[in-house]
DNA sequence: CCGCTGACATACTGATTGGTATGTAACCGA
DNA sequence: TCGGTTACATACCAATCAGTATGTCAGCGG
C-alpha cells in the first residue's frame, strides 16, 4: 500500500533510485535552460527548480556548470541537429538533391507549427555564437556537430555528382558550408525579426538556389 | 604649467570635464566587453576598469544596464553594420549588381587582416542571438538595424532592375533577405570553426549566387 | 564672489551566482 | 544481516552582480 515500499523483483515505472533518468531530467532542463537563456546566463537554481532535484544531484552527475553545458551539447543538442537536417538525407526513392531539397522543405513546414523555432532559433547556431570565443571545449563540441551537419550535406552532393543529379563543378564541400550558413543565418534573421514569412522565404529561395546545382542535361546513364 | 589650470577662453583638448567624451568611452568600452561577451556576461565593473571611471560617472550618463545596451546598439553596433555593408553600395561607376559583390569583396579582404571578425563574428548577429528572445526592446532595436541593411541591398538591388544588370524576376527585398542571410551564417560558421577559410570560400560563393542575379542578354537601352 | 547644478567618485547593499561540506537513505554484494 | 558505495538532500559559503546613497569638486550664471 505505502508507495515507499521497494518492490525487489517488479521494476516499477519509478523506482526510488533511478540515476539515469535522473540525469536525463537534468540534461533536458538545462537544454531548455539555455535554449532559452544562453549558456552563461543560465541558472543552475532555475534548472534545479524545474526538475524538482537538487544541488546534490546535479553535482553527483555533473562535476560542474560546464560539464553540464558540455553533455547538453554532445548528447542533445547534437542529436537534435542531426535527426533535423541529415535524419532524412538516405532514405526515399527521390536523387540525392531531391532529398535535400526535402529536407529543407521538412523544417519550414515544421517551423510553421512550432512557433519556437522562430522565436528562439537553432539551439546549435545559439550556443555557438555565444560561447564559442570564450570557452574552447564548447567551441570544439560545437564546431564537430557543425562538421557532421556539413558533412552529411556534403556527403549527400558527392552523391548526387555520382548518380548525375548534382552538377560535376559543385564542389560538395563547399556548397555544404555555404548551404548550411544560409541555414543558420536565416533562422537568425527570422528570430530576429519574429517572422516566420522570412523564414519560409528564404527557405524558398534556398531551394531554389539548390536547384541550381542540378545537372542541366539528363543523363540517364552515366556510365555505359 | 600645471596641467590642472583651467583655461577659461580656449579649448584645451582634454577639459577637467569633457561630458560627452565620457560618454562616448563608457560606450566604446561597453562595445568591446558586450561584443566579447555577450550583453548578460558583460559586467559593468569590467567596463569601467577599462575606462578608468566609476559608477558615479556611468550611472550618470545611462539609467540602468539596459540602457548602455540600447545606446550601444543605436550608437555603436548600428553604425558599424551600415558603414561597413552600405557605405560604398552607391558610389563608383559599376552597376549595383556588380557594386553589391564588391561590398562583399571588401569584407572577405577586410576579414584576413582582422582576425577578430573570425574569431568574434559579427556583432549584430551575436546581439540579435542572444538578447532577440529575451529583450522587445533589444529585439526590435537589432531588428530595425536589420531592416536598414536589407533595405540598403534591397534598394541596390532594385536599381539594378531599372538599370538592367539584374534580372527582372528577382525579388529585391526577398533576395535581400536571403542575402543577408548568407552573410551572417556565414561569419557564424566560419567563427565555429575558426576559419578564415570557410569565411573566404563562403562569400566567393555568395559573389556566384549574386552572379547569377545578372541579367543574361545585356539590354544597353532599357526602353529606347 | 556666491551658490546652484552638472559631472563625476566612493562606499555600500541585497540579491544571485556557482560551488562545497556534510548528512542520510537506498541499494548491493558478501 | 551487515558494510560500503551510490544517489541524492540540506545548509551553507565566498564571490560577483547591478544598483544606490552620499559626498565632492568644477564650472558657470548672476
Amino acid at each position: 500500500m505505502s508507495p515507499r515500499r521497494t518492490v525487489r523483483s517488479a521494476r516499477a515505472p519509478r523506482p526510488t533510485r533511478a540515476p539515469e533518468a535522473t540525469r536525463e531530467k537534468l540534461l533536458a532542463a538545462a537544454f531548455e535552460e539555455i535554449f532559452r537563456n544562453g549558456y552563461q546566463a543560465a541558472s543552475i537554481d532555475s534548472i534545479l527548480a524545474d526538475t524538482g532535484l537538487t544541488k546534490g544531484a546535479l553535482y553527483h552527475h555533473f562535476a560542474d556548470k560546464a560539464a553540464l553545458g558540455y553533455a547538453v551539447v554532445d548528447e542533445v543538442v547534437r542529436r537534435l541537429t542531426l535527426q533535423r537536417w541529415t535524419g532524412a538525407l538516405e532514405n526515399g526513392g527521390a536523387d540525392s538533391l531531391t532529398a535535400l531539397q526535402n529536407v529543407v522543405r521538412n523544417v519550414a513546414a515544421e517551423s510553421a507549427l512550432r512557433p519556437e523555432l522562430v522565436e528562439l532559433g537553432c539551439p546549435l547556431n545559439n550556443l555557438t555564437q555565444e560561447m564559442s570565443p570564450l570557452d574552447e571545449k564548447f567551441r570544439s563540441r560545437l564546431s564537430s556537430t557543425f562538421d557532421l551537419w556539413t558533412g552529411a550535406f556534403a556527403d549527400a552532393l558527392q552523391r548526387g555528382r555520382d548518380e548525375g543529379s548534382v552538377r560535376p563543378d559543385v564542389d560538395p564541400r563547399r556548397s555544404a558550408d555555404f548551404i548550411v550558413s544560409c541555414i543558420e543565418g536565416t533562422f537568425g534573421l527570422a528570430k530576429s525579426a519574429k517572422s516566420l514569412r522570412i523564414l519560409r522565404s528564404n527557405l524558398e529561395l534556398l531551394i531554389d538556389y539548390l536547384e541550381g546545382l542540378r545537372a542541366r542535361g539528363p543523363s540517364p546513364s552515366p556510365l555505359p
